[in-house]
DNA sequence: CGATAATTGAGAATTGATTCTCAATTTTTT
DNA sequence: AAAAAATTGAGAATCAATTCTCAATTATCG
């Protein structure tokens, strides 16, 4: 898929700078302040076909709405702040997954996910503190 | 929670004898071959009640649609078929995650999803071989 | 037993995420 | 520049999960 209009090149571009997981709404308010007036259905639209050619990838997981960030070629995982609900990749991995596997299954993927607070929201690190 | 209906307790013990997740739907269907004309909403009320008594755990995982399994007190984790799309408990579990957050995160717990065939969907192991 | 309260089933309504519709605008082609 | 094609924004529509509404049924209590 390439990228034509201002508002594509603008979605994507902010995807890109952000550099993690958003929601829709989230790249809808930050890409309007380079293209002022842009809608939710061209976002969608688009990470609609940014996603089907690959160059990003949705994210669903549980307890948060699903979020969208560009594909990332290393193995990763994330972190989800259970505060303000931001979503933070993760890299490293346990590995070993296989061996808690039952007889006859086999495994394609895995997923991990931790759940906690972010460094923002953590109350002794906080910008508050 | 105390159960007190019929349908109630039907809704509860077939979810206690399948002892995995299941769907709404799946309950309903194998809950009302006790209970005949049990509706959904019902399953959905006591479900809901079950769950905020934490004698019931709501299961969100990627991919497919929300599940629900009795409440077990020991640690696991999930197993996703891709194939029939059924979620299994899986015990054991790598731990020592803390070791990849970033610095001033806090972790309060971790999910582990293994996606893949389940036994009757493997190719080689599955009922039809 | 008769009144009141609780529960139920069916279908309508709601919710959140996403897609569709369509007229207006922009781009491309010629 | 004129015609055809593509894209866009806004709001309606859809979709799946869940909740609500309400009349009917069932249980409880005095």
């Amino acid at each position: 898929m390439q990228l034509k209009t201002t508002q594509q090149n603008s979605i994507f571009r902010v995807l890109d700078t952000l550099n993690r997981p958003v929601t829709p709404q989230e790249l809808l308010g930050a890409a309007s302040i380079e293209s002022p007036g842009l809608g939710l259905a061209t976002v969608y639209r688009v990470l609609k076909k940014l996603v089907e050619a690959d160059r990003v990838q949705k994210i669903e997981l549980a307890g948060v709405p699903p979020h969208y960030e560009v594909q990332s070629d290393k193995h990763h995982h994330f972190f989800v702040c259970e505060d303000c609900q931001r979503i933070l990749e993760i890299t490293g991995c346990p590995g070993g997954f296989k061996k808690f596997l039952p007889e006859g299954f086999t495994m394609t993927s895995h997923e991990v996910i931790l759940y906690g607070m972010c460094r923002d929201c953590s109350p002794l690190t906080g910008k508050e503190n």
